[in-house]
DNA sequence: CGAAAAACTTAATCTATGTTAATTTTTATT
DNA sequence: AATAAAAATTAACATAGATTAAGTTTTTCG
């Protein structure tokens, strides 16, 4: 497929063969229908949407760092996961249902509108079957979490956060090394893993004087990923290769090898 | 489709109009490859596979109640969730991957095996889309216990995980009005919600004291619908109409009103 | 640049849930 | 029915993490 015909926004977005964008991109191709993909910035804090509007489109991020949060009138906050570029903001199969959480820039971040995905999956097996992907991959990351939330403590379970956004941002070529950037706020952490704020902060010191990670100017170091990975694996019944099964590490390779 | 031309087990099966049951008939229906769908009986207390394995086959649970659950050396096990009647078992989009997580019957159980769902699902887009829909509410799930686990006390963990499976039984018709099959442990429970079977004890105790619930020879009765989700809500910002946020209602009607 | 707001830090105290241990009841097995 | 095994119960005690409160530092924005 030529550059020349790719959607106006996408031919140079560097997500453009990752997820479900490769397969929207075949189609539109096809269809010709470009002009119905636009770009859209969102400033840092402000919402895309809101928990119990209903959706209209399908957002894919481009740029930026996004959380999906519920919120409860106690004021206590879930984030339900954080949304990194190439993930799928939004996709619903029902569009008069609401949204069951919101989405807030946690920087300046720049989405894809994405109108009518479910009709293209209608006429497309195989984008049907890249969405099945990634609800399979978002399906694993929410029980990932449960697993880690449910029997941990909080050194654990912070551990297993970095490590998480780590994975997901190394499989998107993001980071710098062992460097990640990391806009999250001490109390995203508390609201993303059902820990306070203060005990995050005592947390994240206790890594950091043991060495095992350092957190600066919104930039994520691990220091040592050995380390950091027994502890989350500590006492885990472990497959004899591979790698860890406490840590997601779903990639797009099963998906392509049975496409192709 | 006359019942004549179904495979040979579906003909009888209660679960034949649910989720991708359908659309699997449908395409063996056209294929005549009916040889292909078998019935196994897992006795209670016996695994179906084990974590590490590698998929060769997709199950459909047709009998019974398994949990799937990753078990760590130190003896702490995490329920990922329970599979009721008519909930795919394993489907894995890498068929050289292992399970991330084991299933065991806790009653005796009959799931269905159905070779090759992959590349029905390339023949068909309607056959996508409800595998897509199935993951979706599957991950709807894990989100929902992620929230629960994460935030909420013991009362209202178990108040949760009570109303979680009264709506998901009830959805499948195998509920008996407030009153559903409870086949699970004090200790199934714990390792569910993250807590100790001794805690699970003392909360359920006080929950059955305050007449929000009871529990006797693996039936549990939902004494007080009203309250019980009122307790989980708890301060919950609440849409105007609908069911609760808190509680995951997805149905099969959206998708049904989209193929339509 | 300076003021206000947001984020982070530290310490003291409190509490929900975990731990240990012993007993009773229920279920499964012969 | 008798015995053994599994599950449920109860109580005493321990602790990780919550709460409250009062700083300090960093970021934001006019």
């Amino acid at each position: 497929m030529g550059t020349n015909i790719l959607p106006k926004y996408c031919k140079n977005c560097p997500r453009i063969h990752y997820g479900v964008c490769s397969g929207i991109v075949k189609i539109l191709s096809k269809t010709k229908k470009f002009h119905s993909i636009k770009l859209q910035t969102v400033p840092a804090k402000k919402h895309l949407f809101y928990q119990y509007e209903s959706p209209v489109k399908t957002y894919i991020l481009r740029e930026g760092w996004m959380l999906l949060t519920q919120l409860s009138a106690q004021g206590k906050r879930q984030v339900i996961r954080s949304v990194l570029p190439g993930d799928l903001l939004s996709f619903q199969t029902d569009v008069e249902k609401a949204f069951s959480y919101s989405a807030i820039a946690i920087e300046e971040s720049v989405v894809c509108t994405v109108p009518d995905l479910f009709n293209m999956c209608c006429q497309s097996p195989e984008l049907s079957l890249k969405l099945l992907w990634e609800e399979v991959r978002e399906r694993d990351l929410a029980e990932h979490y449960m697993t880690n939330i449910a029997h941990r403590n909080a050194l654990e379970k912070v551990a297993f956060m970095a490590l998480e956004l780590y994975h997901r941002l190394e499989t998107r070529g993001l980071n710098n090394g062992y460097i990640i950037p990391f806009p999250l706020k001490q109390e995203d952490i508390a609201d993303t893993l059902g820990l306070t704020a203060i005990h995050v902060n005592r947390t994240l010191h206790q890594l950091q004087a043991d060495n095992l990670l350092s957190l600066h100017k919104h930039k994520l170091s691990i220091l040592d990923y050995e380390k950091l990975t027994a502890l989350v694996n500590q006492g885990q019944s472990q497959p004899n290769t591979g790698k860890s099964p406490t840590i997601p590490c779903l990639t797009e390779d099963g998906l392509a090898k049975q496409l192709n």
